[in-house]
RNA sequence: GGACCGGUAGUUCAGCUGGUUAGAAUGCCGGCCUGUCACGCCGGAGGUCGCGGGUUCGAGUCCCGUCCGGUCCGCCA
């Protein structure tokens, strides 16, 4: 069966993987597999470090080894070698204090070489950046290095620890369907054509959310899937078409047991994986995070918060800002920044240019010199636009201290949380007030509702969610009714949200007629969730975390691809397979697809 | 859908207000070298300046379009 001859060496067994040969195996007979990692040859004497998963370790071959020497000197990168040898000792002026195995070397006696290798497209090794686009193309080459080994090892280990908590915990593993049906609300889905049903089409799930629902009608009673889910939406550095996910549902449990269980699911992963420590989690209403961090997503790293002025600027017309200070929908908050006065004008500048993107017409500011001074202690160029007494109001309520600056947004509300949020953000990272490595964060008391463009209510979590509220409450006031709805956080990131989910078929229809969801619209998408609420829904809810954003943070990524084996680009394409491709048209005639014709003006002189 | 950044040797980049033969490092190939470990020394090969059009006596450089990659806004219940 096999071919002797390509694959010699192959039937010798391996003793050892290079990375873990050791100072024990000294004077002992090794045979090791691995790629050239590099190839250093000095004329009398040939060093190889060969590598493996494990590592590397240093091979070294003298003319004493007869023909294999001279094999050895034919050797390049990325060969990928059988060698046979013994571990030796280094002598003390030779040991390598950087490498793992630096204390030894494998002394070779054999050499086979199994595969050949063509110069690789660019540099394997650490020193070298090489664009994402070519790292991408050979992504299996790019694999090959120390960087993307660890972070899928660490994805692995992250899935393996969350696996055996949830299994511990009496969770039962239950898959879904992949092909599935596209639902109207919520991301673009991505349509797979039915060749059976004419014209009709299966989707991907964007969650399994609906069936893990089911899966509790059912009294599974406690479920859990690493899921692939999809999402046809553009893309970003924390965002894929297709991504992970730890999906969890269970019957029974109240919001604070899930939270409190989880949470444990997280502490756990952490400690045993990375050994970082975390406290208890703190738990913030969605209201109070947008009030002082202008984000339902806070980093709590930054020690930076939002403080409304809005009284003390009622009076005050801003040329710097937009509109009047007291629109009912607007806000007037400051962000004070301690030690910020040393940030120059240039950078400032660079900040207004940055909160521009998120709509704001300008960014007001205010330079605390010298207190004591009064007005003349302060540079700003808002100040002669208040009334002296107000500045003195205002330094005193952000307890401006020398050496501050102090940042004001006023606008939309939305406006400046979004644009005084991610300044907020920005500014910690550029400065790096950092105060701790992680901070881990429960946001709870979401709204169930919040107003689109159009002026109608939309889900702010999924139409799903339970209220905390009954269906007439909910009806009455849809805009000041709370859900149960929870998301954890992590150093800004959302790692996962949850909800208790609604178990009664009254509650839910009330849900979508608030969502201006039709009786007929809803039982033709959702009717089989409906029905089944009937026969003896029970209480659930549960939640789901990114697999992909939590390794990207616990691995220091800053990017999903950098923890994707196979990650697309940012126009959703893979550039190594080239997918999406084109079909033939037998496939689309199965499919009954014809594809419209792609209009193409005529070159006219 | 939009804003911005990038695309020059296999790779990472430089290339000024447009001007003669487009450079560096690294990798690659050849030679030398018995203790290196990102080995060293000597020599060599290697370019559709993303693509198309325009301006110009002349374009890697300026203009328009387009493609690709990236960051972000919108979007992502």
């Amino acid at each position: 069966m096999t071919d002797s001859k390509n694959n010699a060496g192959i039937g010798q067994q391996r003793s050892h993987y290079c990375g873990q040969v050791a100072l024990p195996e000294v004077d002992s007979e090794v045979s090791l597999f691995g790629w050239v990692d590099r190839r250093r040859d000095h004329g009398g004497v040939i060093f190889i470090d060969l590598r493996d998963r494990e590592g590397i370790v240093q091979v070294v071959f003298d003319p004493d080894a007869g023909e294999h020497f001279v094999l050895a000197d034919k050797v390049r990168s990325e060969y990928v070698l059988h060698v046979q040898g013994v571990v030796r000792a280094r002598s003390a002026e030779t040991i390598n204090g950087d490498m793992a195995t630096g204390q030894i070397e494998v002394y070779a006696r054999t050499l086979d070489i199994l595969n050949q290798a063509e110069t690789p497209p660019f540099q394997l090794d650490k020193f070298t950046d090489v664009g994402e686009d070519v790292r991408l193309k050979y992504r299996y080459l790019d694999l090959r290095r120390n960087d993307m080994q660890q972070k899928l090892r660490l994805r692995s280990q992250v899935s393996a620890n969350i696996r055996r908590f949830l299994d511990e915990n009496g969770f039962l593993d239950i898959e879904t369907p992949i092909l599935t049906r596209a639902t109207p609300e919520g991301a673009r889905d991505y349509l797979v054509p039915s060749r059976t049903h004419e014209g009709k089409f299966f989707a991907l799930p964007q969650s399994p959310q609906l069936f893990k629902q089911l899966l509790m009608v059912s009294g599974f009673d406690r479920y859990y899937q690493i899921a692939k889910c999809f999402r046809d939406e553009d893309l970003r550095a924390d965002r894929q078409p297709e991504f992970t996910q730890i999906d969890i549902e269970t019957t029974f449990m109240s919001e604070s047991e899930i939270m409190a269980m989880t949470e444990q699911l997280v502490t756990k992963l952490f400690a045993e994986v990375l050994g970082v420590t975390f406290e208890s989690f703190p738990t913030m209403p969605y209201a109070e995070a947008m009030r002082v961090y202008g984000s339902d997503k806070p980093d709590l790293r930054i020690p930076l918060k939002l403080v409304d002025v809005n009284d003390l600027m009622a009076s005050v017309e801003f040329k710097v800002f937009n509109g009047p200070a007291n629109d009912p929908d607007g806000r007037v908050a400051a962000l004070k920044v301690p030690g910020g006065g040393a940030i120059s004008r240039k950078d400032i500048d660079g900040y207004t240019k940055f909160v521009s993107i998120y709509g704001a017409k300008g960014l007001a500011w205010v330079k605390v010199n010298n207190r004591s001074a009064g007005l003349e202690g302060l540079q700003s160029p808002i100040l002669k636009f208040m009334p002296d007494h107000t500045v003195m109001t205002l330094m005193d309520r952000l307890e401006a201290a020398d050496g501050d600056i102090i940042f004001f947004g006023a606008d939309k509300t939305t406006i400046v949380n979004e644009a005084l949020g991610a300044l907020r953000c920005k500014l910690g990272e550029d400065l790096n007030l950092y105060t701790c490595e992680w901070a881990p964060l429960w946001v709870v008391d979401f709204p169930m509702f919040e107003k689109n463009d159009k002026g109608q209510w939309t889900a702010l979590h999924h139409p799903f969610t339970a209220p905390s509220c009954s269906p007439e409450a909910l009806e009455e006031d849809p805009g000041s009714a709370l859900s149960q709805a929870f998301d954890m956080v992590l150093n800004g990131t959302e790692l996962g949200g949850g909800s208790i989910r609604i178990h009664r078929a009254d509650m839910q229809s009330a849900v979508f007629r608030l969502l201006s969801i039709t009786a007929e619209e809803a039982q033709e998408k959702f009717g089989f969730l409906l029905d089944a609420l009937k026969y003896g829904a029970p209480p659930h809810g549960g939640l789901a975390f990114g697999l992909d954003r939590l390794v990207m943070l616990m691995s220091g990524a800053s990017s999903i691809r950098d923890v994707i084996a196979f990650p697309k680009t940012q126009s959703a394409a893979c550039v190594m397979t080239e997918a999406p491709g084109a079909v033939d048209n037998q496939q689309l005639r199965e499919l009954n697809i014809k594809l419209r014709q792609i209009e193409v003006p005529l070159q006219s002189d």
